[in-house]
DNA sequence: AATGAATGAGCGTTCATTCAT
DNA sequence: TATGAATGAACGCTCATTCAT
């Protein structure tokens, strides 16, 4: 009897188990990111990313089989650095206020980067047309607002966890508003200090005044 | 004060009887505008237009003789439109508080809708890869914060002219930063309400105090 | 109120609208049936019928939209030409006898020719793959044996319908197998004459056998 | 008599351990196979096989070293394994007319599997733009002609050579042009009985009368 | 023996645009 | 005003093949 050993490999290949091959993959999610960032995404083609990655599109196309594929592997890319470098903040051992303050200003500066800028917009147009992204920001925004929660949380202890939940909702998507307005080359860029000065004492306030209305007639 | 006033349609060429108090141009930027918001502008194509506006694309192109003086010309529209509709907020005969209240609800409502919720991140978009886009959405927001800022005084007549705009700039950008956020199908969508009282208060607040931060250290 | 008034073209041109289209998407269809049956449908690209029809690709595809549209004109068109070939067969005042061996003799000598030879193989290999063929190749063997079941009952009136039929089946199916075998540049062509008037007997004696066996044991 | 026994295989590298039963190759040539029927030889690749038969694409040049090496070897296979299976057929000690009955019975209900109804036109199509392939099926049809030619002889042993293999010709071709129609999912699968039965009476009719016509006027 | 890396060609399709009717 | 005809470029993708590991 053929006692046919066991073997099933995925009948693909498995990019990236090369050296050679694990670092093109990173260049190449560079490269898409690049390209995102220069064109937007009604301009973002495979060709245009191979171009920028120094190799041709049949080679980018070993390591990412679909253009859904690169797309999703290098949003994935963005945001883990995002939210990696967001923890990376609140490490400090500075009291409440001073951490709330650090982690707005940190915010708020990173706006400026063109990176920021251009990119989120993107992802938030995306997210319009695609559920898949939609979830993939929903995810990022849910950690983020975690992050922001805690710290307000510590700024005034007395506020429940719902109230926490909506104010870190109101500052996060405030301060993500102001990307169009202070973000790299945009017109208001050069008051960044000022706005984020205005930004933190209003959301400072928010947070102190117990009396955050859950409900309030309008 | 703004002397944007009286802004000339972006393509030259907008043939079509008046007769019928609708121009088959007008039908053409409806579908425009139709296709913008359910596939986004990485799948815009006049093609489509022309599907949507029911006509073929060589007629198409007959009206709007590129793909540019179409997308402007829809801009435009849409743009003039919202200005128009922020324009008959103010209108009400209200005590300031109360007028500016009604302001804030009405644009914080608005993200509500699809149209907007998908529109704006779309032109935000497109203003990072199109300087003509760019100056477009900024006049547009200057308007914008001309009107807040002018409920905004107000509400606060010892506000000089620098703060006035600096907090309508904070206004403004707060709100449209929740469009990702309590927009149409969005997840916070249902709290919209709750998360309005919030940013009113917070906004009242930073308009009555006096003490707005001009340039303070961070 | 806007009267606008009714308009809803099918919103793709619609070729063969002008002289010039019309004559423009027969030539593609010859030269599609050329391609087939020169480089099998395994080779069959719309680049190659864009060549060979001297049109470029962009052009083709404002004739047909795309390569299925293509391949389902393209064998409907030879489908009707060939039953329509049929169908001119029987017009003739022959006695029974004389007009089935008329019939019979067509078809065969029909499988010399090299277009029924390569393009019959590629139909029955496509209609295993794709159940729209499938039903236009159905489609046409049944046109194909009402025709045959007509002279068959004329042979011998005394067949009731289900035995004509069945026998219509066996002859139509047994000249189909001849393609292979006696058609164009294939090793027993030269020999068709001697295998038709073989076929013809057999077929016949079969149409005059009254006791055609229905359902015997085997 | 056939002097085609002892057929070399095509592919020259075909390497494997032999000593597990079954070799790779062996796996590879059946998952060639199966892809061939389940997706019809113009979607035929190199590919598929590979994922089908669970290896690398690289791994699967590696025994086959191209496209046609693998081709070749995969129909040599398949019709090599037809003629063994025609073989065993006549082996038993039956009455010549039982015999020959037994014969087209098998090679009849063998038309209803579905690798017989699919892998054969494929066959014949491909025949029909490579001589190499219409080199084969020559060969696999001469050694069927061959094997049933004996059993007609049997069945009329006054025909001469000549007649002999005419019909043989007749009877096999005929057969072959039911697979369109009685094979795997064709519409008149349900009556192959019938149509088999309608079949052998015309096939014995046609080796008992003596007078087979040998160009007859037509 | 096995598999990833890389290439170049070709595929069907969509597109903005120009031109003739 | 309306629409078909035609082009050329680009798109995402599949493919057979070669080469290095």
């Amino acid at each position: 009897m053929s006692t046919s050993t066991a073997r099933k490999p995925a009948a693909k290949a498995v990019p990236g188990t090369y050296a050679k091959g694990r670092t093109r993959a990173e260049d190449i999610l560079d490269a898409a990111v690049t390209v995102l960032i220069e064109h937007g995404y009604h301009n973002f083609s495979l060709r245009r990313v191979a171009e920028e990655a120094e190799l041709r599109l049949g080679n980018l196309q070993h390591y990412f089989p679909s253009k859904d594929a690169l797309v999703q592997a290098m949003l994935d890319r963005v945001i883990e650095a995002y939210l990696a470098r967001l923890g990376r903040i609140q490490s400090s051992g500075l009291d409440p206020e001073a951490q709330f303050r650090k982690i707005i200003e940190t915010l708020f500066l990173d706006l400026n980067t063109r990176r920021t800028t251009v990119f989120f917009p993107e992802l938030w147009s995306l997210a319009n047309h695609d559920a898949h992204v939609a979830g993939y920001m929903e995810r990022m925004y849910g950690r983020y607002r975690e992050l922001l929660g805690a710290s307000i949380a510590r700024v005034n202890p007395a506020l429940d966890e719902r109230q926490v939940r909506q104010i870190a909702l109101f500052i996060s998507a405030s301060i993500e508003g102001h990307t169009m307005f202070v973000g790299h080359r945009k017109p208001w860029r050069a008051q960044t200090k000022e706005i984020l000065a205005l930004a933190t004492a209003s959301f400072l306030w928010l947070i102190r005044s117990g009396e955050v209305p859950v409900m309030q007639d309008t």
